[in-house]
DNA sequence: GACTACCTGCCTACTAGAAGGTAGACACCC
DNA sequence: GGGTGTCTACCTTCTAGTAGGCAGGTAGTC
């Protein structure tokens, strides 16, 4: 409470971009040591071993965007509208490059061979965020803010397919363009015929 | 050509195992040694070098999938056909764990930190496999196959992206019958709505 | 105020093991 | 005899992690 720059703060933010590059096994501790001009050993002080380190990312990875989850929903009362800027933030990550592609997308294609400790931290970030988008569209569909075809936990899980695939669609291609030019039918898809 | 059980192709089998499971930093020439009943210099005999290998492994990847596209493309005259065979392929793959991933979908989320000679053939293989289901979707939409609301590039890269984020949602939650809850609303979208 | 004790954050120096890779020998086969 | 495939033995570099020391700050006690 008292060090302002919070050096173990250091330590995660540039371990999240080395994970969003290269994932688990593609980031060291010398990596960060670098970055944050620290030695190892002194990494190991903070975060004893590899998997504290880890795990303590995705939690607050995770607790971030239950925070931000909560703000939005209470800034932006309109589901189409919400969706609309859940799919905005990450097309301006991906196209400034600031942060293009989500730690967890990355660790989750790598679950089975994640420690299991992160592995549960992982499991839980996607437990989290689809049913936060079951509970909005859910919302939608009865406020007629949205046309949904499918059952909204359905309709949740095909939106998030689509925000993850966009996602490496724009990696793999190197054109971060293509997220927006995937996003923009599937949202006006949810878009009710009234107001299309 | 003389070797029927051939020594290199079990080598690429279970470096392709590997990977599935934790991407290009996620195995090491002592994990394959062990699998294949080989010494680890033995290896390096068939693949010089770990780039060298997966290099190898990724291309031909792609050219097994150019194979079997065309194989497929005619038996299955049916453009909407095709895709249901397409993901169904996947599923299948998903479901009794066989190969419950593509190993491009690993290795194009973790592409900034791969060497650049695996990273092209890794983009490769996204370039032929999106430009392939955008002519199958083209094809469909002339012959009334297929009900599109966007452009056929548009809607190819779009089911791609479902296809392999609903992928990932299938590890992440480690269910693997989301693949299908999120791929058949997607396919029944693109049927036409005579037969629908 | 001075002494003691502890805590925090960082350091140097080190370890064991795993990583990718090399050198060279042996056996088999055309 | 030359090519192919395997081996043992080895190398270098990187890996996560440990041991122990030191500086600076804080708190308690006389």
């Amino acid at each position: 409470m008292s060090n302002f720059s919070n050096t173990s703060d250091e330590i995660l933010a540039s371990a999240r971009n080395l994970i969003m590059s290269g994932g688990y096994n593609g980031f060291s501790y010398a990596d960060i040591s670098e970055v944050v001009g620290i030695r190892k050993a002194s990494i190991h002080h903070h975060f004893p071993s590899k998997v504290d380190l880890v795990r303590e990312l995705v939690k607050r990875y995770r607790e971030d965007g239950q925070a931000a989850a909560k703000a939005l929903e209470q800034s932006v009362p309109d589901a189409l509208e919400l969706l609309k800027v859940y799919a905005n933030y990450w097309a301006k990550c991906i196209e400034d490059a600031s942060r293009p592609y989500c730690v967890c997308a990355l660790l989750g294609s790598e679950l089975p061979s994640l420690p299991p400790e992160v592995a549960k931290e992982v499991t839980a970030f996607f437990r989290f965020i689809s049913s936060w988008l079951a509970s909005v569209i859910e919302r939608g569909a009865r406020q007629g803010a949205l046309n949904l075809t499918s059952e909204p936990h359905v309709e949740a899980e095909a939106f998030l397919a689509t925000v993850y695939g966009a996602m490496l669609s724009a990696r793999a291609y190197a054109r971060p363009e293509v997220f927006g030019t995937i996003m923009t039918p599937a949202l006006a898809r949810l878009t009710p015929t009234a107001s299309r």
